[in-house]
DNA sequence: CGTAGCAGTTGG
DNA sequence: CAACTGCTACGA
């Protein structure tokens, strides 16, 4: 009813002229942008923040590029609320938006959405009051010493907020009521202050070697010439690649612009951060998803005003609003933990790619062991190329060797063999450390009923419940579903039948205290490192000597330095090639290589071995030989006829529903009205690996095309032609990576 | 993303 | 028959 005088009173004002309309996108999954009606006395500029109502409630989206849509008549308008007092969202951000979307076939608001993900940093900071000495403070007023003290930390005429103060004085915070109320100290406005302390470029950093120079050189001169282009930065584990691309932020800096590094787990860099301040005097700003809401509007807002000259960030950094950006890195650009899979599907390292191009900027794509994507873009040209061969101070690369699990099995009920437990006895000996990698959370991958060799399946997915004993539970590592270990079996009623089958970290835990009951243990998993600071505390004590025996998932192959750590032995180098998966063996050797690389990284030589069945197998040939360019090349050329990535386009369709008929059926429809022609292929529908996931049956089509014919065109030209029920979901995921 | 509006369900 | 729950369509 209000509604409706409402819509009447602005039609009778607006009848003498029409007043123009603005194209507001909406940080919400819509198809399109929404017109809005600019009311008089309104100025907008394009990208303002503006706050508009849709429906019953107020939204703030932003002026978007585009026209308006003339044919939407006047009256289905309605009218901007106000223009937030924020930086405007950049061209480069919005084309970024509207390119993402494009890309991953994702609505634009879904994708805006990221680049607004801290609301309350387009309002207005309010400003902070505290206080200043009084201008005139009257005679005869008592000074206690605590007051004394105050008047103190106030003596340079400064003003200073209220807490920071009282604890500055050591006084309770009512000692500066008091004082105020005498006419001691008054209150003022706080300037604002920089929230990050700006980094210095020219601060010396470590002394580089020659090759170490060349490279940051030429990485320099990238940054310098203020135009787009991106270098592949490779170089063994320990070479020394961090110092290297600091240079390249250094040169950002020094031109007055910004730098953005993306690591693949910012929760576990707390070692890097200490060699970013070591280098430049100051701490970068931090971005991932859980900073705290206060944070992260500062942080936010700092980017958007250009006060932020570093930050270092997980993928979702990428949609921050940087004014200039002039470098973007991508350290370990190899990591599969750069694809986002939920929501907008997008791989990071390829966006940011895509960022720089529009910031004009420089990218740096780093790793010791670069997809093949990357790699081969380097040596086709489109990327630049440098690497870095040696290791620091001359260490040498650790000695890889495979341990034949069919000569030398371990015995029975245990997973180390005499050659590995061997080699673990003879370092803690010599008083240095070792590692065992394993990565399987848990205790046992699998639970079997003896008495009738029921397998415990999750109830929602297609997997396995993984045991958890120092937990007493039994967990799915794919929906969280935990149920407590059942005391018979749920098949046959058999009491106490079940046995765990394979192991996990907390059983390899439980062999090692056996076996080295005199060894200090640390287990490093993501259930066990929670955060931050339990990550940087586990890598002080191992750096700190109180560990002898790490025993970790693939937490532990991130870029950590273990200075006294020589030898690496992981429990079961087949575990990530089973299943048909396309990248099955590059991603293997990349994670079984960086875990190596954690071995042997100062004076002493490393040690790393390899249990295996397949020591035969390229992954193994290729770790044990340490040639992984030969394997890169060999993986390439499986892949190159067939014109699968990088050398063709790929795009999954995922169909799911709670229904499995009705998933099944619009699986064949979407089958039945596949594109195809030349250099077009539709592999499928076939079963999801996970066939069954959260409770919803799930089918896969894929799209594989030549790397000349773009799937975007395709995709949407297939999905607008078959009509999909509602209880039915279609997820496309461009150039998927892993098998979901 | 929120929510209004509706259908279908439940309970006194 | 009202109160409630769950789903769908819609927003300019």
């Amino acid at each position: 009813m209000a509604e409706g005088k409402r819509t009447r009173l602005c039609a009778a004002a607006g009848s003498v002229a029409p007043l123009p309309r603005l194209r507001v996108l909406l940080p919400l999954p819509l198809a399109s942008a929404y017109d809005y009606r600019i009311p008089e006395g309104l100025a907008v500029t394009p990208g303002a923040f503006v706050a508009v109502p849709l429906g019953g409630r107020e939204v703030v989206g932003v002026a978007w590029d585009g026209d308006t849509d003339p044919g939407l008549p006047e009256k289905r308008l309605r009218n901007v609320i106000a223009v937030l007092d924020a930086p405007p969202m950049t061209p480069v951000l919005r084309r970024f938006v509207d390119w993402v979307a494009a890309y991953t076939l994702s609505p634009p608001g879904a994708v805006l959405r990221m680049a607004m993900s801290a609301p309350s940093a387009l309002e207005a900071p309010a400003p902070q009051s505290g206080w200043r000495k009084a201008a005139a403070p009257p005679e005869g007023v008592r000074i206690t010493p605590m007051r004394r003290r105050v008047l103190d930390v106030l003596a340079d005429g400064a003003a200073r907020a209220g807490g920071e103060l009282a604890e500055a004085a050591g006084v309770a915070p009512a000692v500066l009521r008091g004082m105020a109320d005498a006419g001691l100290i008054e209150p003022a406005l706080l300037p604002r202050r920089p929230r990050f302390a700006p980094p210095d470029a020219d601060r010396p950093g470590p002394e580089l070697r020659p090759e170490q120079q060349e490279a940051a050189d030429a990485l320099k001169a990238s940054v310098a010439r203020r135009a787009f282009a991106t270098t592949l930065l490779t170089g063994v584990t320990g070479s020394g690649k961090t110092e290297v691309y600091y240079e390249a932020i250094a040169e950002a800096l020094r031109q007055g612009r910004q730098a953005l590094v993306l690591l693949p787990e910012i929760a576990l860099s707390s070692q890097w951060l200490e060699r970013f301040r070591t280098r430049f005097g100051a701490a970068p700003a931090l971005w991932h998803s859980e900073l705290t809401s206060r944070t992260r509007r500062e942080t936010w807002r700092a980017v958007a005003e250009g006060e932020a000259p570093v930050v270092v960030g997980a993928r979702s950094a990428l949609f921050l609003p940087f004014p200039d950006l002039g470098v973007i890195v991508v350290d370990e650009e190899h990591e599969t933990a750069f694809k986002q899979e939920e929501g907008v599907v997008y791989h990071a390292r390829d966006m940011a790619v895509v960022r720089a191009r529009l910031s004009q900027a420089a990218c740096v794509l780093v790793s010791a062991t670069p997809s093949l994507e990357s790699a081969t873009n380097a040596q086709t040209g489109r990327y630049a190329a440098l690497h870095l061969p040696a290791r620091h101070g001359g260490a040498e690369l650790p000695a890889v060797e495979a341990v034949d699990l069919r000569r030398d099995p371990p015995e029975r009920g245990r997973f180390l063999s005499p050659p590995l437990v061997a080699a673990v006895t003879e370092t803690l000996a010599r008083g240095e450390q070792a590692m065992l990698f394993l990565n399987r959370r848990g205790y046992a991958p699998m639970t079997l009923c003896r008495a009738c060799g029921h397998r415990l399946r999750c109830p929602n997915c297609t997997a396995w419940l993984v045991e958890h004993r120092a937990a007493r539970r039994l967990q799915c590592h794919h929906c969280g579903h935990v149920e407590a270990i059942p005391e018979s079996c749920p098949e046959c009623g058999a009491a106490h039948s079940t046995v765990p089958i394979g192991p996990g970290v907390e059983r390899v835990l439980e062999e090692a205290k056996d076996l080295w009951p005199d060894a200090r243990l640390l287990v490093m998993a993501s259930d066990s490192i929670p955060g931050p600071a339990a990550a940087a505390a586990a890598a002080q004590a191992i750096q700190d000597r109180q560990v002898d025996l790490i025993i970790g998932t693939q937490i532990v192959a991130k870029g950590w330095h273990f200075p006294h750590l020589t030898l690496v032995g992981v429990v079961d180098a087949d575990l990530g090639l089973a299943g048909g998966d396309l990248r099955a063996s590059e991603r293997t050797v990349q994670l079984l290589h960086q875990v190596a690389g954690r071995a042997g990284r100062e004076e002493r030589p490393g040690r790393v071995l390899l249990q295996t069945f397949t020591p035969e197998h390229p992954v193994m040939q290729a770790l044990v030989s340490n040639d992984l360019d030969a394997f890169m090349a060999a993986e390439a050329d499986g892949r190159r006829p067939g014109h699968w990535p990088p050398f063709g386009r790929l795009a999954a369709l995922i169909v799911s529903s709670e229904d499995e008929r009705a998933a099944d059926r619009a699986a064949r429809d979407l089958g039945l009205a596949a594109p195809g022609g030349e250099g077009v292929e539709v592999l499928g529908p076939a079963p999801a690996p996970l066939a069954i996931l959260r409770g919803r049956h799930r089918r896969r089509l894929l799209l594989k095309t030549r790397r000349d014919i773009a799937v975007q065109p395709l995709l949407e030209e297939w999905l607008a032609k078959v009509e999909v029920p509602n209880n039915v979901r279609v997820q496309v995921d461009v150039d998927p990576v892993g098998f979901l």
